[in-house]
DNA sequence: GGATGTGAATGCATTCACAGCA
DNA sequence: TGCTGTGAATGCATTCACATCC
């Protein structure tokens, strides 16, 4: 199937069907079926089959889905089947929790080196880490292969820093600075903009509301 | 207009049109047309006036929005044009950061009290507030007219925590733990999930793809 | 019986295109 | 002329409903 063809609110339920298959693992669950899959998270029966069916027949007629079998399939699809090599600009507040956030790793994103801009920060170690000059970056990526960078510096600094990741070679931002950066079109952004979601969770309590989740679209 | 015709995308955006307006307005812009609001986020112009439309007529045919104008309007749509007390559950690093980070506060998000169930860390202090017992919760919500939450706790802490927040009277969590809360309708959740939006990445690294930001639906 | 996978039908969001106003 | 606000048209995502298989 053509990727441009799979909604894009599809790709994000992905991820939360592989993280509740990982909760149903725990509880020693072995198969699944769309139904109970959908119940846990609010979709329904025929939205589970219809994103799952986007990547290939996974199931089982009259059983369900196996849950071993497809996390392991969920993993592929998303590319957590394996390691990646992530750098981090910014060593302030933000930065230093997300080097210590345990759920990058449990995922397989490796924390391999911090940049900062700020002089007095260099050198510095945080955790087995070593604060290198944002100098270093293309050398740095290009040595350890790093393909994905993660992006937290205040954001009058945010578009510079994108600007040399770009240049160094990395192809995808994972960028916590509230404004949108500009990239080539072979570079993928993904933002989080804290304040935005607690801005989002605002407007949602003036409603009857009953969402959950922040999620998708383009 | 009734607020269940307002797409869920729509709401989003409306955050994201307020964030570039403050970035137009720091560049001394003072009127603004909708072609060119959606061009500097990559919607049309069309998207813009619909999206504004849903909440009323703000615009001048012949001039476009005056940008303090759309300002002060999308801040009073989103609820932002005051000062909300949020409270903290969690002084991990995660937590920490969240409380030194500014811009909740450029939003008028002030965080009042934190919380933690780790009796080690009860009655250090952090900047300017001591670390409480999550005991006390209901107590500190009642006294400092609480309303919203930030969950900043390990996973399997979070739905007995969100519990507590529920019963103490919390009518919005946001949640950085990667679980589905399970909570009354009307309290509101709003999840982060940072491990999350770094496989998103990952996915759409081995796509074709020119997309931004991470965002709505249901 | 119990479940999947999937074309067809529905429903929702976006875009078009234009009347109307400054 | 330049731009908004909005019904109508389009396009995309979700749901229905059923043939199919264990």
């Amino acid at each position: 199937m053509r990727n441009d063809e799979i909604p894009n609110p599809a790709v994000y339920r992905l991820s939360f069907y592989l993280r509740q298959l990982e909760s149903f693992r725990r509880g020693d669950r072995h198969t699944i079926s769309s139904k109970q899959l959908g119940e846990a998270l609010g979709y329904s029966d025929a939205q589970v089959r219809k994103d799952l069916a986007y990547f290939g027949q996974f199931g089982h007629p009259g059983i369900g889905y196996r849950v071993d079998d497809l996390i392991q399939q969920l993993k592929k699809i998303l590319g957590t089947d394996k390691i990646w090599n992530v750098l981090l600009v910014g060593a302030g507040n933000l930065g230093r929790a997300l080097l210590a956030y345990k759920g990058f790793v449990r995922k397989g994103f490796r924390m391999v080196a911090i940049f900062d801009t700020d002089a007095n920060k260099v050198g510095r170690k945080i955790g087995e880490l070593q604060i290198r000059s944002d100098q270093d970056i293309a050398t740095v990526v290009t040595e350890l292969q790093i393909r994905v960078a993660m992006l937290a510096v205040p954001v009058e600094a945010a578009q510079s820093v994108a600007d040399q990741l770009v240049g160094a070679g990395i192809k995808g931002i994972l960028n916590f600075a509230p404004v949108a950066l500009n990239v080539p079109a072979d570079v993928v952004v993904q933002s989080v903009d804290l304040a935005l979601q607690l801005e989002q969770l605002s407007f949602r309590m003036s409603l009857g509301e009953t969402s959950q989740d922040g999620a998708p679209s383009l």
